[in-house]
DNA sequence: ATTTCCTATGCACACGTTTGCGATATTATA
DNA sequence: TATAATATCGCAAACGTGTGCATAGGAAAT
């Protein structure tokens, strides 16, 4: 039997009315009945039905998490599923649910979004990492559900209406680059990706320019190699530019998962590390402190880009202070590990 | 301005109960009307009110999907987090959202379902790949919802009470030992986990065994070797157990994780795989065809499952041929790539 | 004591949908 | 042609919660 506030009213001698106040903190309720209702509904074990609250109140405690995919085919990219259970976590805490779009991609799109919307069944949407297509972003915003935005915002949009937390792609790169000069690199290969759409890679590329530049090291454009995120690449890489690597010193990798596969066939080749090369990845994944020898990498803030996350799209939904937008852009740091 | 089955039924010149039956395929409405109706539902582009209907038809479009982690901590089991993936894919084709219930503990427990289930906002449960506790596991039973399990059965439960759709491990383990002696292998060591909790690495085991009876090789103690699931404990076996390596043909990795750290090491010290050994993983993680040599390894029929077990939960939900339990364990296979 | 004002609560309607039952129109039967 | 049976649809209540408005009661001011 489900327990609705009619029956709590029932028990506590009240109408129905007064309960639902009680239950919302409403001020026009005397703090003794409200205590006494509360009471009452802790030990009748009540919730209040989903469905019904959002029917008039228009609340559903849904928020929609929006992923292009929640891990890429290799598993390589663990930043965005980590970043997904910190998102999860939050919401958890707030006693919000969330109802996860996976496999959301910008060509195709997605009609998911939009039945979402049509159906009332989220107070707000949560971007993580991709780019969503206009069309939906702007029948969202169209909507008047709340947006936030784990990534940089789209081009398309006026970044004066929309909240987006990010790390700072371009201080990463600028970050990873100078630790290697400090500890010595003077040529220092940086392996980029060949998603060139990708304005994060690009933002860390033009730090390491930044970085070379700071250290009065002239830039070479041979130094900037292009590769596929992935463990094969990192580890063919002696095969496909080995006259480049032959005069190299540092590698800065713009994907952890891009370093393991170097470090292995480094391995192999009987190619010390750091000795004979230093060695930096990005992303810092869990298993970097497992790879051989452990991988430095340049760490993003998310647990705390999370936080600030979920704290703001909870705040929307209240319309709580909402009347600027919050825009944060968080500063990565470094982990020392021994590839470097 | 959102569209409602008033609306429709003003424009069609028809109450809002006919556009109610007309959109659900009532029998009592001409095909005509039906038609009609639906024809300007499309175009008005509709979608029913989840809350309201929830409220009045007990129907919500979710179903809750509970995971112990979508990807472990070392993002190794990349299985469960491909079988989420195909997961989704179903569901969303049968227009069901997904609410993803993550980081649940057994022994925490977790208040999430109970919260779930009084706040009526799903339409049934999708226990995947984790033990669930027997007092949430009741709960839900109480509630009448249904549960599909994409696991072994716990073993509080009658199984005669349960849907579930799983592989046999048992066969798993029996097949891999098959394909390692039909190469020729001989001294076949097999390397577990530590969780004994976990019935399915048991019945891994079990399999290992059954193949060397049915060869009539000799089983040996020594030759079934439990670590943990990770990269790290492939990498070191060599260290680990040099003396039982040396004289080992073979080897049935009861996880794809364990298999790739043990080939990175084994190329390090010069041993050639297969000519010198050769090893069979389990999952058929995506990056076993990256794995240097191509990892072989057994293949769970994840998809198929993931299919199963969404028509399957649907059908419960619209109380179709529920009478009696599904229950199917399907067989893996082998996939052979060169590391055999 | 009367009036005024505020606090605390109840009444009744609304939200969008489903559904039992009754009403009407249509067709078949005698 | 009158009646019965059937197909089609509308009315109204219900689901559980939120909220504007009215009101009862009490305290404070006159």
């Amino acid at each position: 039997m489900k327990v609705t506030i009619k029956d709590i009213a029932a028990v506590a001698g009240v109408s129905h009315s007064t309960v639902s106040r009680a239950l919302n903190d409403s001020p026009q309720i005397s703090s003794a009945t409200k205590e006494k209702i509360k009471d009452i509904a802790k030990t009748m074990n009540f919730e209040f039905n989903a469905g019904a609250r959002s029917l008039s109140g228009r609340k559903t405690g849904n928020i929609a998490v929006v992923y292009q995919a929640i891990h890429d085919q290799f598993g390589s990219s663990l930043y965005v599923s980590q970043l997904f259970i910190e998102l999860r976590h939050f919401l958890e805490r707030m006693d919000m649910d969330v109802i996860l779009l996976e496999g959301y991609h910008p060509e195709t799109g997605s009609s998911n979004i939009s039945r979402l919307l049509r159906q009332q069944k989220v107070d707000g949407f949560l971007i993580v990492h991709d780019l969503i297509k206009q069309r939906d972003y702007e029948s969202i915003k169209q909507s008047g559900l709340p947006i936030v935005q784990l990534h940089l915002p789209p081009v398309y949009c006026q970044k004066e209406e929309l909240d987006y937390f990010f790390t700072d792609h371009f201080m990463g790169g600028r970050l990873a680059t100078e630790h290697l000069i400090k500890r010595g690199c003077r040529r220092i290969l940086t392996v980029s990706t060949t998603d060139s759409e990708s304005e994060e890679f690009r933002q860390r590329t033009l730090g390491y320019k930044q970085a070379l530049k700071d250290f009065g090291i002239p830039f070479e454009e041979d130094l900037v190699f292009a590769a596929d995120s992935s463990y094969q690449k990192g580890y063919n890489l002696f095969r496909i530019i080995p006259e480049i690597l032959a005069n190299v010193d540092g590698i800065f990798f713009q994907t952890d998962i891009q370093a393991f596969g170097f470090l292995s066939a480094a391995r192999e080749r009987g190619l010390s590390i750091p000795h004979d090369m230093k060695v930096i990845g990005y992303d810092d994944a869990p298993i970097c402190e497992l790879a051989n020898p452990p991988l430095t990498t340049v760490h993003q803030p998310r647990r705390k880009l999370a936080e600030l996350a979920c704290e703001r799209i909870v705040d929307l939904i209240a319309k709580r202070h909402n009347e600027s937008r919050h825009q944060e852009v968080l500063f990565p740091h470094i982990v020392v590990r021994e590839s470097t």
